[in-house]
DNA sequence: AACGTAAACTAACAATCGTTAGTTAAAATT
DNA sequence: AATTTTAACTAACGATTGTTAGTTTACGTT
């Protein structure tokens, strides 16, 4: 069953304080108090404090596994597959500001979910180094260990709920552009 | 005066714990068992919890200000100043793994030293945009937005503590010397 | 009008939190 | 040898934690 706007709205006020505190420090009260209902009452839409934190966290996980498989499957050269990584962070992350805080700081508090999230980026990370590792055999890619690339690469994509809010006013394909530009070509003249 | 070495050694117990499940899910009884010891005998050596996360954050902060300043007064061209910075990471990233994982997520958890530490990390960043922007001025660097690469590069500068564990087979200075040519000059051949 | 349901409430639970007070035993200093 | 200091201990504190039980209120459906 769909969760419901009730729900919904719960989890997103959730996020909002996940983020600017952490998953510990955030009590069923402290989300109550921001909707403006007792934290009892929070019991009737969720199950428990997990729940929610587990929504954050998988449905987002789901959604980048999902975008790499589609980019995966494309028949283009890698560097234009990084390019279309590096639009699907911007686009997740500009849309989801709190949950990826989450997603990022917060998944070791799962329970019940811990190893399939711990599969789905293991499975994310995998395919992001082939096609590093493929973009180095067909010469596209300088001959550097790929490990490397893809922490670098990965390291900023992860960063951008941080960044993105205090740029709010830059356009997500103009960012994703010069990110494109930045992470592929480097700074150096 | 400075730390006792039974109040180091509960910092370093601290922060090892502070890195797996963030500040605010860490008990002191949490500390105190990984010491051998009670809870309330730790207060022996220390004032409270907070002052832990303070004394890892400031003393960080700190060593990055330092480091940076001498970076700038060198009269050098600005790709050499960054990857001087590049190198100032992976060395404080390398010795305090730990630790570097409260600088990045438990900043927040700061009470008397909060304004402290922002103000930092305020100057770090302004000083960092402005050697990229005289690069810019000077023709070493591309005429891409500052904040963006500003952003990217410290991104991935600031995840460093969570990779260099998994590679710790790796030297630290050929670890800096890839990330300087995957940083500056890209990864696209 | 009667009923059922959804969603809020009050009250309280046991567990755990950071921390303090007072005590004890060993080690260091006089 | 006497004394002080260090660093551990036990016991407990008030506050807060996530959560449950039982109740009330309002609203849509019969």
């Amino acid at each position: 069953m769909n969760p419901s706007p009730r729900k919904l709205e719960i989890i997103s006020v959730a996020s909002t304080l996940f983020k600017e505190k952490g998953y510990s420090a955030v009590t069923m009260r402290d989300i109550a108090k921001v909707m403006g209902i007792k934290a009892a009452s929070l019991y009737n839409h969720i199950q428990n404090k997990e729940e929610i934190l587990t929504f954050i966290i998988i449905s987002l996980a789901e959604e980048f596994i999902d975008g790499l498989e589609k980019i995966k499957s494309g028949n283009n050269d890698c560097i234009y597959k990084l390019k279309q990584i590096i639009i699907l962070h911007v686009d997740i992350s500009s849309r989801n500001t709190n949950g990826m805080a989450s997603l990022n700081n917060d998944w070791m508090h799962l329970k019940d979910q811990l190893n399939h999230y711990l599969a789905l980026r293991m499975e994310y990370e995998n395919s992001f180094r082939n096609i590093i590792s493929k973009g180095i055999l067909k010469n596209e890619i300088k001959n550097i260990n790929p490990d490397i690339m893809v922490f670098s690469i990965l390291s900023t994509l992860r960063s951008l709920y941080l960044w993105v809010p205090k740029k709010d006013d830059m356009e997500p394909t103009l960012l994703a552009a010069n990110l494109s530009e930045v992470l592929l070509k480097g700074i150096n003249k």
